[in-house]
DNA sequence: AGCCGGATCGTCT
DNA sequence: GACGATCCGGCTC
């Protein structure tokens, strides 16, 4: 009854990608498990850091899609996102949330003892478990260390707006998995 | 359950 | 020199 898993279109736009993701399974040396909460940010998004242009640090945003684009963030966690759009155009998918399926004794030993709630419970957490760092930034997202499957089936989908940023929030580009006890933080009025 | 401050540093003004 | 696409521990209600 479920169609085969197609590959991701990362030439969509983010926030097509960043639903089309719900669902996907996500793993890094085989670390990882089932994708349950992703943003979507764009180059017009006075939220994205493309806002004001190419810099140094957001090169690889700028480049060819579905490529790693790795940042840090408040000085201290690693971020993953997924180029998204054409070549140049400057948009991605933050990877905020994942339901851990494999190498959760690897992900305890980065993060510590804690319930697997928690391992890949927002975006720094995520980073941490599955051991992101910069030297990911700009890596393809069909090579390893990476590897990206999609979800075989429509998930049910929430979406709200966007956390910890300071403009453009109202825009409701945070995509969750409905009913996910895996998500950094809950859904308005969804559910 | 919710608010507050500290940690920590690359990036851009 | 200021500010984060964050997390965590400690405190209060």
């Amino acid at each position: 009854m479920n169609a085969l898993p197609s590959e991701i279109d990362f030439s969509a736009p983010s926030e097509v990608v960043a639903r089309l993701l719900i669902g996907a399974v996500l793993t890094v040396d085989g670390v990882g498990g089932r994708i349950v909460e992703t943003e979507a940010y764009d180059r017009e998004d006075p939220a994205s850091h493309t806002f004001s242009g190419p810099t140094p640090r957001n090169a690889v945003m700028f480049g060819p899609p579905g490529h790693a684009y790795v940042y840090r963030s408040y000085g201290i966690h690693w971020c993953l996102n997924f180029v998204c759009r054409e070549a140049g155009h400057g948009a991605g998918v933050l990877i905020r949330a994942i339901e851990p399926l494999t190498g959760i004794d690897v992900m305890r030993e980065r993060r510590g003892l804690e319930p697997v709630k928690l391992l890949c419970s927002g975006p720094g957490r995520l980073g941490q478990a599955l051991g992101i760092t910069h030297r990911n930034n700009g890596m393809a997202l069909t090579q390893p260390p990476f590897q990206v499957e999609a979800a075989g089936e429509a998930f049910p989908i929430v979406s709200g707006p966007r956390i910890g940023i300071t403009k453009a929030m109202e825009v409701p580009w945070r995509f969750g998995l409905a009913g996910s006890k895996f998500v950094s933080k809950p859904f308005p009025k969804a559910q």
